[in-house]
RNA sequence: GGGCUUGUGGCUUAGCCUGGACAUAGCGCCGGGCUUCUAACCCGGAUGUCGGGGGUUCAAAUCCCCCCAAGCCCGCCA
């Protein structure tokens, strides 16, 4: 109802004024909407805008719907209230399943996030790309959107290289760990091994070579070191609420000629320059560096595996988001700038910040991070303790389902809520934290809903909306679709944790103050229907966050 | 050295793109509330030169310029 009524008014303003951009801002505390469109009339007409505004408002009122909304002078300002059919609307509109969906797109998303390099367990700095990642294709499916989630495999890197060195010549233990664990061992075995004697670098040149070069037996072993570690990965995803639909691996770009193609096509490209390496010449672009595409042994780098991936998608999916953290700034931009130059579809990409530890910046290869399963191993500890304390009388079984609930809905909260372009420090008094602004805290409300309509039983839906907590609550329910468009048209995830965040805050207010299973007749009816419409609300962006709406915890 | 991002009460954070009416909330602090729909909750209080300086504007946390600080990037790594 929110979209509607403001693109409503809106319209009005705009044949009204004339003006194309008519301002309309969030009231605040004056008013469900305001426009500030009598101070930029004040300027061309050369009046004083309150004298503006007043005659607005005088021509205004005859636009008035019953019931939708009216209209308020304040000085220069137009104030918008909106009114009970409004109300009513927006709660039936909110009792519906599936509310929040805007109407059914055609378009096909490639939506890429995680693609972690499998040389070990992904850590707290990955799962930021991962939870963005999954609540935005959350969000693009709850809009109607038909989204793929790819995770990109970069299966012949050096450090894959390094791996597979490491499991061969080092003589290690064998996986005695989960499957990604393990492979960090090796990997960061290998790197130690490595610094101790530089002179073994070459081994590794070689094995990039021959795997490369397409040798079956090497190629099979640059797969089964990644498919083990691959494994483990997957088991953390999906403790943490997060599938793939496909993963592409790197090297088939080279297998099925795509990165010969593109190669090609570079070396035609006016901007190429092809001296002992293959470049790209981005100065015109505003890019200074090399973008440099074929080492001078012959193999291609990253950047050129890269370009064939973007050209696959491209050509089979109409947008391409990729997530992707700020250290791949420069180079996402200047994948972007050669796409563009070849004639192919650029991918939108979402950076996000760096989370570091408090001692300083993580690393996989130095053994220094904290891993997302020591993450969620932990949490989901805390959080047995609060049930346990809450709950005793529930069994062992349901008491652990909650706590796992609650674990990962503390965790991917507690990383959707901040945006993206801020950095972080990880803090575990902060993760540990289920109360306010926190994944639990909204669950709680949820529970709390449920729990009065499980109480309830049957009702029939009644519409009178009465008293300043009512209202509000009804206001906020509507603008969910509002915010869901504006998730996915700006890749903005967080705002949608910020609003969950206060539609629970809203709700527990309502809770407090007003009684539901204790009044009676209509206005009981009346405030079970509001009660049902939050859970309803509170579920369809719950979901959209990846956490599980808990009818009992 | 150049580029990108960030800087909002003691700590964390929304708002910034698209300027507007007393800057959002949490943690922590002080005080209060469980015979009443789950207290993972609620209510009240104290705490802000919105990094600093200049500019644009009727109006700047928001736009522009300069400076300072932090993070990231500038590789025949990915």
């Amino acid at each position: 109802m929110y979209r509607e009524t403001r693109d409503e008014i809106k319209d009005i303003l705009r044949d009204l004024t004339g003006q194309e951009d008519a301002e309309l801002v969030d009231g605040g505390t004056h008013a469900d909407l305001a426009s500030t469109i009598a101070f930029s009339l004040a300027r061309v007409q050369r009046r004083p805008p309150v004298e503006i505004a007043r005659e607005l408002g005088a021509r205004l009122r005859e636009y008035e719907k019953a019931g939708l909304f009216r209209v308020e002078i304040k000085g220069p300002y137009l104030n918008f209230h909106f009114g009970e059919e409004y109300l009513k609307k927006s709660l039936q509109a909110a009792l519906q399943s599936g509310y929040g969906a805007i109407a059914s797109q055609e378009v096909r998303i490639a939506l890429e996030h995680t693609s972690a390099n499998p040389n070990g367990p992904l850590h707290v700095g990955h799962i930021r790309n991962s939870i963005l990642g999954d609540t935005l294709a959350r969000a693009f499916k709850k809009g109607g959107y038909r989204v793929e989630r790819q995770y990109y495999v970069n299966d012949i890197g050096r450090q894959i290289a390094i791996v597979v060195w490491g499991l061969t010549t080092l003589g290690l233990p064998t996986q005695q760990e989960k499957e990604d664990h393990y492979i960090a061992r090796i990997y960061i075995a290998a790197n130690r091994a490595l610094e101790k004697d530089p002179g073994q670098v070459v081994e590794i040149d070689e094995l990039m070579q021959r795997v490369e070069r397409g040798e079956k037996e090497m190629v099979r072993r640059f797969r089964e070191a990644v498919s083990i570690c691959l494994e483990g990965i997957k088991g953390t995803l999906r403790d943490l609420r997060i599938h793939h639909d496909r993963y592409v691996w790197e090297s088939d770009f080279i297998r099925n000629g795509d990165v010969e193609r593109v190669i090609e096509r570079i070396r035609k490209m006016p901007q190429a320059h092809e001296d002992e390496t293959l470049w790209v010449d981005l100065s015109e672009e505003g890019f200074e560096n090399r973008y440099i595409l074929r080492r001078s042994d012959g193999t291609t780098v990253y950047a050129a595996r890269d370009l064939a991936f973007h050209i696959w998608k491209g050509r089979n999916f109409e947008v391409l988001i990729d997530i992707l953290g700020a250290d791949h700034k420069l180079i996402g931009a200047q994948l972007i700038a050669t796409l563009r130059l070849l004639g192919e579809k650029p991918p939108t990409i979402l950076h996000f910040e760096f989370v570091s530890l408090p001692e300083g910046s993580m690393s996989t290869r130095a053994g220094k991070f904290v891993s997302a399963d020591e993450l969620i191993a932990e949490v989901t500890e805390k959080a047995l303790e609060e049930v346990t304390k809450r709950r005793p009388e529930l069994s062992d079984r349901a008491r652990e389902e909650i706590a796992s609930s609650v674990a990962i809905a503390a965790i991917r909260y507690d990383i959707v809520k901040v945006s993206p372009e801020k950095s972080t420090v990880f803090d575990w008094r902060e993760a540990l934290d289920f109360e306010r602004q926190s994944g639990p805290y909204i669950q709680y409300a949820h529970a709390r809903a449920c729990s009065i309509l499980e109480k309830a039983g049957e009702f029939s839906p009644a519409y009178q909306i009465e008293g300043p907590h009512e209202a509000a609550l009804v206001k906020h329910i509507s603008r969910f679709p509002f915010v869901l468009d504006q998730v996915v048209q700006e890749l903005r995830p967080h705002l949608l944790a910020v609003y969950a965040r206060d539609l629970a805050d809203l709700f527990n207010t309502f809770y407090r103050y007003v009684p539901v299973l204790r009044s009676e007749g209509e206005v009981r009816n009346s405030r079970l229907t509001l009660v049902k419409a939050t859970q309803n609300t509170l579920k369809e962006a719950l979901e959209t966050l990846g956490i599980d709406a808990l009818a009992t915890m």
